[in-house]
DNA sequence: CATATCCGTTTTTTT
DNA sequence: AACGGATATG
């Protein structure tokens, strides 16, 4: 392809990037600034000046990212050979073709947070902790942040003194101990083995960086200590590494981002280009100057100006409700009227910060008959009935995967309980061996009944059944495992009422398998296992539905929305509580605001509500600071919810002491008294702001809130 | 050993 | 409010 024809259509700053041959490159790209059209046009502009695509890769942090990035080189120029993928799966071929220089089996299971969860409770159960006192889930992310900093146990051990950090360090080296046992490796191991592989072997780091003579980064204000050297070592003898992001857009701190490694960069490469992006091209005038505006409130921040040359457009609209559901109950309301003005609801986002917000709208909008989708939350591959089925291949592929075994050894039940479970460890601890040989010696363990026998021998015949059975295609093997367990039976026969649902997942997995054949015909049910645990909710769905799309602004990042609502904007919620103690913690609460303003093309629509529902009980909780940081004139105020609710829409009659009130002057409050007269009931309420206040209940016009 | 019931905990975000 | 784990019961 000519490479001016490459250029042509592109503003000055992206050509800049884009004609960017040899050398380090800093793309500061603002949100909406065509960031993924700068990196596939330099990776076809690469191609074009002869670069073999052999020789270039692409990492990035999300499959979808990934397949969005190949489908656009795809389109513009052909790429054999070219990696293009998330930084985990690229980890885990890397390793599956050079891990055994750390000692370690290439047949390697990767574990996901649930199996980890389980490891670690093995692990303090092995250290004889007392479940009282302490909860295995309380060291999962103390131990991750550890592995994301390559932080060794030793060393863990050294820098914690403390009771409970000298309790984690043990139980993270216990934890060690069991991955490497289970041949495993977590989604942290991923990243670190391949950063341990590379520094301590010249010959893979020099092989490697050969191959990959240019390598692009995407979301680098997202990298991880370990994806940082990742990303140097590989880039050491050529130095193209041109990394994209915006760290603005910095939301991944808790999971070991560091927000450094973009600042730095220039120091890191002296020699480095560095351009900014800062043409808007996605949202309207009002949109960009509101996000600009809250954005604008981070200290710790490099300035950046974001404009554009779109049409002004609409102001984002703000309003208030009563509680959560009232709030669903607008939104519904907004999304019906925009969908009558011919707007298709795919063109409609509502996003939140925390998955459990997504019930009441869901709720509302099937209430509504409004078709939704739902991304994120529990992912297909993390549902139980779709890993009790991964189980069962999991643990054909690695025996050594004794999470998986033991998962599946009585599911569905076959008479092999506790008991049987326990004498099985115990004659694996004392003859050294395996989990699976004791199953196989089972007649000879002692403390195994009779019925258990049975059922360890039937399930013996299924394994070995499932051991020599063809690794493809994939879907016979799915379909081979949910026949030959009866699955599907024992779910209709239990009859519990989510039976349909994990029926219809199950068979959802079975087409799922069939596609991945029909996609990958070279591919086995192994890396079938491997892309699943790797998969997310994310990369399953369906942008081309007709349905509003819901999910967390963490999701958003990435993406954009002709319309989009942001729900739930309260102080503790967003910012949410656990965030609020550092200012450093806020800034970055600040900045997935920020990211979700910056989704909309078009309509933008904020709301929040006075009480919300959490844990069971209510909870107060005023605007989100944020919301302030929109001047008045860019966010016209929509105070419908009087429409919605006319005071005393509720007989007072219905009160009672302790019940939460609205009154359309005093605002929130509680009954704390009744007092009936002759002909008038008098209450007396304590109200939020306003204090406690007399009133007649006739005429005060309450309404309850729940 | 399987099933039923209760209790406590959970929820911030995810590859 | 809902799920999973622990405990009691059949």
């Amino acid at each position: 392809m000519d490479t001016a024809r490459l250029l042509e259509d592109l503003n000055s700053a992206q050509r800049d990037a884009v004609g960017h041959v040899e050398g380090p490159l800093l793309v500061l790209a603002g949100a909406g600034s065509g960031k993924t059209r700068v990196v596939t046009r330099r990776i076809a502009y690469l191609l074009a000046q002869g670069v073999r695509p052999s020789n270039i890769l692409a990492l990035t942090f999300t499959n979808k990212a990934a397949a969005e990035m190949r489908k656009r080189v795809e389109a513009l120029t052909a790429l054999r050979g070219l990696w293009v993928s998330t930084f985990h799966s690229t980890a885990a071929r890397l390793l599956r073709q050079h891990i055994q220089h750390l000692g370690r089996d290439p047949q390697f299971t990767i574990f996901d947070t649930d199996d980890r969860l389980k490891l670690i409770k093995q692990a303090c159960d092995q250290l004889k902790l007392p479940s009282s006192q302490w909860k295995p889930s309380s060291f999962a992310a103390p131990i991750s942040q550890a592995k994301n900093r390559l932080v060794s146990p030793a060393e863990f051990a050294r820098a914690n003194s403390d009771y409970f950090g000298k309790t984690a360090a043990r139980v993270y080296d216990t934890y060690e101990k069991l991955l490497m046992q289970n041949n495993g490796l977590d989604f942290d191991d991923l990243l670190l083995k391949l950063t341990e592989l590379l520094a301590s072997h010249e010959e893979v780091r020099h092989a490697l960086q050969q191959r990959f003579q240019f390598i692009l980064i995407d979301e680098y204000q997202d990298t991880n200590r370990a994806q940082y050297l990742i990303a140097r070592m590989l880039s050491d003898t050529h130095h193209n590494l041109h990394v994209t992001g915006d760290p603005d857009q910095s939301i991944y701190s808790w999971r070991g981002a560091d927000i450094q490694n973009i600042l730095d960069f220039e120091k890191d490469f002296p020699e480095a280009k560095v351009v900014k992006l800062e043409q808007n091209y996605r949202s309207t005038q009002n949109i960009l100057a509101a996000a600009s505006s809250v954005i604008r409130n981070n200290h710790q921040r490099r300035h950046k100006d974001l404009w554009t040359e779109n049409e002004k457009g609409d102001m984002a609209v703000r309003f208030e409700a009563i509680d959560e559901t009232d709030e669903a109950r607008q939104i519904v309301r907004a999304v019906r009227s925009l969908q009558s003005g011919g707007r298709p609801l795919s063109d409609l986002a509502v996003f939140y910060r925390t998955n459990a917000q997504s019930r009441v709208l869901e709720d509302a909008l099937r209430n509504a008959n409004l078709a939704y989708v739902i991304v994120g939350g529990l992912a297909f591959y993390e549902r139980r009935e779709v890993k009790d089925i991964m189980a069962y291949v999991r643990a054909v592929v690695n025996p050594k995967d004794e999470v998986s075994l033991e998962r599946i050894l009585n599911v569905p039940a076959r008479g092999i309980g506790d008991a049987a479970a326990r004498a099985l460890r115990a004659h694996s601890a004392s003859a050294g061996c395996g989990l699976l040989e004791s199953v196989r010696r089972a007649p000879d363990v002692p403390g195994i009944s009779s019925r258990a026998l049975k059922g360890l021998e039937r399930f013996l015949g299924l394994y070995d059944a499932l051991a020599s059975l063809p690794p493809r295609p994939v879907a016979d093997f799915v379909r081979r495992i949910i026949d030959a367990t009866g699955y599907v039976q024992d779910l209709q026969r239990g009859g519990d009422e989510s039976a349909d649902d994990r029926i219809e997942n199950v068979w959802e997995l079975v087409s799922a398998a069939e596609s991945y054949d029909q996609e990958n015909p070279d591919r086995d049910i192994r890396s079938f296992s491997e892309e699943s645990v790797l998969a997310t909710d994310l990369d399953r769905w369906d942008e081309s539905r007709d349905a509003v799309t819901l999910m967390t602004l963490h999701l958003a990042k990435g993406l954009e929305f002709p319309v989009v609502f942001i729900a739930g904007l309260e102080e503790g919620l967003l910012p949410h509580y656990n965030s609020m103690e550092t200012e450093a913690g806020i800034e970055e609460e600040r900045r997935l605001f920020f990211v979700g303003m910056t989704r909309a093309r078009q309509r933008l629509f904020l709301s929040h509500a006075e009480v919300r529902h959490q844990f069971g009980t209510v909870r107060t909780n005023p605007p989100s600071p944020f919301l302030d940081e929109i001047p008045e004139k860019l966010a016209q105020r929509a105070d419908s919810e009087m429409e919605e609710h006319p005071e005393g829409d509720e007989p007072a009659e219905e009160l009672e002491i302790g019940d939460l009130v609205r009154h359309h002057r005093f605002g929130l409050g509680t009954v704390i008294n009744m007092e009936h007269g002759r002909a008038e009931l008098t209450l007396e309420v304590r109200f939020q702001r306003f204090g406690v206040k007399k009133l007649d209940a006739a005429l005060a016009r309450l309404a309850r809130v729940r």
